[in-house]
RNA sequence: GGGGGCAUCGCAUAGUGGCAAUUGCGGGGGACUGUAAAUCCCCUCCUUCGGGUUCAAAGGUUCGAGUCCUUUUGCCCCCA
C-alpha cells in the first residue's frame, strides 16, 4: 500500500519555515496547516460546509479513544470509516488516545501493556494497547494515524520523563509493527506518525527525535508540549527537534496552539498544527482577529457596530458585528458560539495561509514578528 | 365594609433569636493549547481594608432582632 508524500517546496533561509504539500487519498494539503479539532466526528459547532467552503479546512482531526466509545467501532465500520460517517471527503487525521493518556489521568491506569481507561460516559472500563489502538485507527480510516503514546505531564522529574519516553518507544515498536502488519480497510492509504515525546528535557527530547528520525516514516510528530510549560521551552524543544527530524518528511507540533505559538513553531519549520484553541475559545468568547484578540461579551463592545474582522475577509467575521455578536453571547444564543468558531478557524487558516505566502515571497521573517505583537494583543 | 397574607443587596429567592445574611438569574472580569469544557474561576451594600451601614418605616421586647411585639406605609388574595 502507498503512503501519504510529501513535497518540500521552500525553506525560508533566515527562519527555517517551510512550505510543501501534502499528498493523501482524500487530497492535497498545503502546509504549513492548521488542521481543525472534530474530536467525536464533529468539529464543534461548525458544519461540514462551512468548514470546507468558508473557512478552507484542508483536513480535520478525529480522536481514537471518543471515537471507540461513541459511535463505537460497529457504527464506523458500518458507515464505511469516519469519512462515510461524517461525510467529510477530505482528508482526516486521528489522534491515538494519548493525550487522554494526559487529560484523563484520573481515570486511567497505565501498564507496559497499555492504558485501561474507565469510560468518562458510563465509568466501564477499555483496555487500549498500541495494537488495539492501531486496529481502531485503520477502522476509523483516518489518511494519518498517530503513534499510541503517553503525553506525561509538565512538570514531570527527569525520572519520570526518562521512563515515559522509554515506555512510548516500546510502543512505538509495537505501533510500527501491528501498523505495518495490518491493512486499510476502506481502500484509501493511511500512514502513521511517530510522535517524538521526552518532556522539557533537551537530552531526551534528542534521543527521542533521533530515533524517531530514523524509522523513515512518512511523517513525524512532536508530541507533549503546550501541556503548561512556559513558551520558551516549548519552542527551544520544538526547535531542537525539527533541527533532528528529516527535512523532506511533515513535521506536526501537536496541541499547539495559540497563534502566536503557531508562527513561532513555524519560524522553528513545523509544518501542521492542531489545537482546540479556536473552537474552544469561540464558545467561550474569545475571538482571534488581525488586530489582536476580544473577548467579545466584554461591555465594551456592546455598541461597536464594526465588523468582527474586517481585514480578515469572510462571510462570519465581515458580515456581523461585534455588538450582535455579544448580544447573541450574552442571549446565550447557539448561533453566537457558532460565528466565533467560523471565525476563530478562518482566521486560523488565514493565519497558515499567509505564513506560507510569506515564506514563498520572502517575507516571513518581518511580517511573524509584526503579526505575533498584534497577536498578542488583547483589544 | 369584613377576613387573611406578604415586604431581604437590580430581579427572584433562603433565612423560624447569634447574620454582611443563602441560592439562582442579571451585571463585571478572567482562565482555557493532540476537547470529560456551549465549561470552569473570581467580583457584584460602602470602605482610606482598620472598619462602617443594612433586611419597607418608626417604636418596643432581648445580652443579642431579618427573625418576636405595636403602629404606619405599600402590595396581594378571599368574602360582601
Amino acid at each position: 500500500m502507498p503512503e501519504l508524500t510529501f513535497d518540500l517546496h521552500h525553506t525560508d533561509p533566515t527562519t527555517g519555515a517551510r512550505t510543501g504539500a501534502l499528498t493523501t487519498s482524500h487530497g492535497i494539503i498545503q502546509t504549513p496547516i492548521f488542521m481543525p479539532v472534530g474530536t467525536v466526528a464533529t468539529v464543534k459547532g461548525v458544519h461540514q460546509r462551512e468548514l470546507a467552503d468558508d473557512i478552507k479546512a484542508q483536513i480535520i482531526l478525529g480522536n481514537t479513544y471518543h471515537l471507540y466509545l461513541r459511535p463505537g467501532l460497529d457504527i464506523l465500520r458500518a458507515a464505511g470509516g469516519l469519512h462515510g460517517f461524517n461525510g467529510w471527503t477530505r482528508p482526516i487525521l486521528t489522534d491515538s488516545g494519548g493525550y487522554q493518556v494526559f487529560s484523563l489521568a484520573n481515570t486511567r491506569k497505565l501498564t507496559e501493556e497499555g492504558c485501561t481507561f474507565r469510560s468518562h460516559l458510563d465509568g466501564s472500563k477499555h483496555v487500549f494497547t498500541p495494537e488495539s489502538v492501531m486496529d481502531t485507527q485503520r477502522v476509523i480510516g483516518a489518511d494519518i494515524v498517530m503513534a499510541f503514546d503517553e503525553c506525561p505531564p509538565w512538570p514531570c522529574t527527569l525520572d519520570y520523563a526518562t521512563k515515559s519516553l522509554a515506555l512510548t518507544e516500546r510502543w512505538l515498536d509495537r505501533c510500527i509493527q501491528r501498523f505495518d502488519a495490518t491493512e486499510p480497510l476502506y481502500g484509501h492509504y493511511q500512514s502513521l506518525f511517530p510522535i517524538v515525546q521526552g518532556s522539557t528535557d533537551p537530552g531526551l527530547r534528542r534521543r527521542a527525535a533521533e530515533h524517531i528520525a530514523g524509522l523513515g516514516r512518512a511523517g513525524n510528530a512532536i508530541g507533549g508540549l503546550s501541556v503548561g510549560e512556559p513558551a520558551e521551552a516549548m519552542y527551544d524543544m520544538t526547535e531542537l527537534v525539527c533541527g533532528i527530524l528529516p527535512a523532506d518528511k511533515p513535521r506536526y507540533l501537536m496541541g499547539v496552539g495559540t497563534p502566536a505559538n503557531i508562527l513561532e513553531s513555524i519560524a522553528r519549520g513545523v509544518d501542521m498544527f492542531d489545537c482546540v484553541l479556536p473552537t474552544r475559545n469561540a464558545r467561550h468568547g474569545i475571538l482571534y482577529t488581525t488586530q489582536g484578540v476580544i473577548n467579545i461579551g466584554n461591555a465594551k463592545w456592546k455598541a461597536d457596530f464594526s465588523p468582527i474582522d474586517e481585514e480578515l475577509g469572510g462571510y462570519a467575521s465581515t458580515f456581523y458585528s461585534k455588538a450582535y455578536v455579544r448580544h447573541l453571547f450574552h442571549s446565550t444564543e447557539l448561533l453566537g458560539p457558532q460565528i466565533a468558531s467560523i471565525h476563530n478557524l478562518t482566521f486560523y487558516l488565514w493565519l497558515v495561509t499567509e505564513a506560507r505566502r510569506r515564506i514563498l515571497d520572502g517575507t516571513f521573517g518581518s511580517w511573524k514578528t509584526e503579526m505575533v505583537g498584534r497577536l498578542m494583543t488583547r483589544l
